[in-house]
DNA sequence: GCCAACGTTGGC
DNA sequence: GCCAACGTTGGC
């Protein structure tokens, strides 16, 4: 039987928010909080067993960290409809809920993270959007290729 | 603190 | 539907 094809992402977050040792230690997260449609939209053409690059954000310096597996997709994300969350929105309802999320699983955290300066100086905004100027991105998707070689690069670390 | 790059909102 | 004003993300 064939290998089901893969496909990889990059998911940004603020350590004081989330961190890769915050997942580390839970093992599994519900990926709350994404209320942009762009990354929704990428959210939700994620399959399980996609892997997905946990990205440090706000940080110095900013930069990729671990790999995440996802294990399960089309979730409600509940903060929606929570009125003390920052993230309650009032438009959405449950019949016609506007924000989804993914659980996602910790692979592992690399010994040392790759930079986004590091990142920049390989790779061209054309294939790898994360290193876009300006990208406000934070759920995008990483060609295949890059990603095995990011792997690879992480692992030699 | 500044600024680039968007997204959102609201007047018309 | 257009566009100006404003807000947000996030690098530096």
């Amino acid at each position: 039987m064939a290998a089901k094809e893969i496909n990889y992402w990059l998911m940004k977050s603020e350590p004081d928010a989330y961190s890769i040792k915050d997942l580390r230690n839970e093992e599994e997260t519900l990926w709350d909080g994404i209320r942009n449609y762009q990354a929704r939209n990428f959210m939700r053409s994620m399959k399980i067993r996609d892997q997905a690059f946990f990205y440090h954000s706000n940080t110095k310096p900013p930069g990729i960290v671990g790999l995440m597996e996802i294990i399960e997709t089309n979730l409600i994300d509940p903060f929606q409809f929570d009125e003390k969350s920052k993230y309650y929105d009032k438009k959405s309802t449950k019949e016609n809920p506007r924000w989804d999320c993914v659980k996602t699983k910790y692979i592992c955290e690399f010994k040392n993270m790759i930079t986004l300066k590091e990142l920049s100086e390989i790779y061209a905004p054309e294939e790898l959007t994360l290193v876009r100027k300006g990208n406000r991105l934070s759920i995008m998707p990483v060609k295949k290729s890059i990603a095995i070689d990011l792997i690879k690069k992480l692992q030699q670390n």
